[in-house]
DNA sequence: CTTGTATATTTGTACATACAAATGTTGTAT
DNA sequence: ATACAACATTTGTATGTACAAATATACAAG
């Protein structure tokens, strides 16, 4: 019973893991994890504005505490910034360096890389049939 | 550019990641883990016949040397029994105990209770159009 | 029968993550 | 000014996972 509702559940568990365990490993040969390319992509996305901590949890799922760790590795790396905010000595100003905004070109190129063979694989109509069920499957 | 496709896989991949996130959750609650789960489902599936660590590692994503530590869990709390195996003492003979069985009795329960608010909003036409778009898409 | 090779599982280690508690800072009510 | 709650981040700890190396057994060739 509810077979078809079971494999379809599936098939989108399956798929959405099977994206993103290959998108780590692509990262992984830069030696960037998933976590820390999404911080780059936040900071990126922030046009030099600083960003704290806050408001890179807000925009990914992560504890608070795990930011942190991860912004250390970034620093380590030299592909971030991270100062003490001045006017609010509770908050961190972080932001991208230049080193970071080349890796993530690199990064981004990987990524595309692999999106390419499927890019084409349904067209207009298709994608937005498909992203409308799953949504109505979810509301 | 291609901005129904990056919006469909974005939908693809959160909805996947966030099933499993929910179902971690539930399963928590009874202190057993997602991988744990799942072994649990493959000794149960095998109806009493001892299923090897190799066995499990074929039907999961999971690296061997992880298996062992899986079913190391689920001894120390009685779910399965591990012997080696008679005819190749290479191999260990893994099987699921009734307490095992009553455990996962209780996490099906939980799981099933999750899909339930879901299981009708597709009709059975929708879920298999769902299904195909998305098979489409890997192919 | 012993030597080498493939198979099956386990152990070691480094790293990632969740959750709770701790630290330091700010704002506010008295 | 002082005390106290709220906020922002960090640290501690236990657990989970990946990858490589180690162990132990089986099989096959000479």
């Amino acid at each position: 019973m509810n077979k078809e509702y079971y494999q379809t559940v599936y098939e989108i568990i399956t798929t959405g893991h099977w994206i993103t365990d290959e998108i780590t490993k692509a990262l992984k040969e830069h030696g960037v994890t998933e976590p820390q390319y999404n911080v780059l992509r936040i900071l990126r996305g922030a046009k030099g504005e600083p960003v704290t901590v806050g408001d890179i949890l807000d925009k990914m799922v992560q504890r608070s505490s795990n930011i942190t760790r991860i912004v250390d590795k970034l620093v380590t790396k030299n592909y971030v910034n991270r100062k003490e905010c001045p006017t609010n000595r509770r908050k961190m100003d972080i932001t991208i360096t230049e080193e970071g905004i080349d890796i993530l070109k690199q990064l981004d190129k990987k990524v595309h890389a692999f999106h390419q063979p499927f890019i084409n694989k349904l067209d207009k109509e298709e994608l937005n049939t498909l992203k409308s069920l799953i949504q109505k499957l979810k509301s």
